[in-house]
DNA sequence: GCGTGCTTGTCGGCCGACAAGCAACTTAGG
DNA sequence: CCTAAGTTGCTTGTCGGCCGACAAGCACGC
């Protein structure tokens, strides 16, 4: 009856499997119900341990919530390093809605997170916040060189690398709220027309 | 010593002006501290009452929450009637803007709250899943004359209403985590030239 | 004196954190 | 190999704190 369910695993494994399954199990419980019902009890019970295991291996909540935005990172690919100027905005806000499209979980649990940050959560804060200020430079560093080779239109840089952010972050948030997913290849068109155009 | 600081009011006049009252507490808790921090001893105090004030007045927190959200409704001033497509379009995103400019910290307020409703507060979930919707259609209903005049690119009214909204979102959203408020006149020259030549 | 606005007392529920104890794994001596 | 002591992972018991809601009582206006 045993049907070898638990084969002999080092205390490594187990610690890596625990800690993994803690940070599926928020996400999770995050997609669901909110960040706000992330507690001990509800992201144990889900990782199928106890109301204890944040406490051992992240040892308070903002440990936790720190781990969690820490593995959200990397979501969406970096574009190609060739690419650089207008070329380079335009990939990086389509890599941006792919991601929103193939990962839509993983994505929408990130939002929700960003989200909580902006309503005042003070552990969310800083980390969104710097977040934030990388990803705005990011494209800012580029339309700095598109303004300098002549392939951007006379946008202000880092006003432009607000509005594209804000785009972004803010098309991810809507889709939060909705209940039915868009057609994501009219939507992926249609900002690279109105982004194409309008950056030059 | 008593500079009359009392004269005596009616009880509509008591009542009206201990809500506005609260509710005006309530802005600068949730701007100062976060969404989190509205508790019925938080919002009393601030506004001078008790801790049961809110629970007189409002009946529950979520009571206090939608007569939150419906107190800030109509901060940004809806585009001329006689604008209609592109133009209109132009106009109400401008006028956006110029609301984050104006009112600081209202709008700051209007975004906690929703990302609050992004993160997941049940009660306030609904009631901007409305507006949204509500929002990203006026942009849709311009977009289609827009197209059908000839004023407009050839983009799908819903992807680019979701696309706009999602930018002016988005930037409101940014503007809570930033310190120091941006060049709102390069902003919104910007975002206007950004969309005005990508939508026309 | 009567009604309405407001306050205070109080209850039950939930949460995060810590500490002590139990279970699984590791290692070293025989 | 075998086993027993030691280490690490995990759970359970428990404490203090905070919150929302309701009800009874007090104060202001009619």
């Amino acid at each position: 009856m045993t049907g070898a369910p638990t084969r002999r695993r080092t205390q490594a494994e187990r610690r890596a499997e625990a800690e993994r399954r803690v940070l599926e199990a928020a996400r999770e419980v995050i997609g669901e119900h909110g960040v706000g019902a992330v507690t001990f009890a509800a992201v144990g019970a889900r990782a199928g341990y106890s109301r204890g295991i944040v406490t051992h291996h992240f040892g308070s909540r903002r440990g936790l919530m720190e781990a969690l935005a820490r593995s959200l990172q990397g979501l969406v690919p970096p574009a190609p390093a060739e690419l650089d100027g207008r070329e380079r905005v335009l990939a990086q806000v389509d890599l941006y809605l792919a991601t929103l499209e193939h990962h839509p979980r993983d994505t929408r649990v990130f939002a929700m997170l960003w989200a909580e940050a902006i309503a005042g959560d003070p552990d969310l804060r800083p980390i969104f916040a710097e977040r934030d200020a990388d990803f705005r430079d990011s494209f800012a560093r580029a339309l700095r060189t598109a303004a300098a080779d002549g392939t951007g239109a006379g946008l202000d840089p880092d006003a432009a690398a607000m509005a594209i952010v804000g785009l972004l972050r803010g098309v991810g948030l809507q889709l939060v709220l909705v209940e039915k997913a868009p057609d994501f290849a009219r939507l992926r068109q249609t900002i690279a027309l109105l982004l194409g155009t309008g950056l030059g």
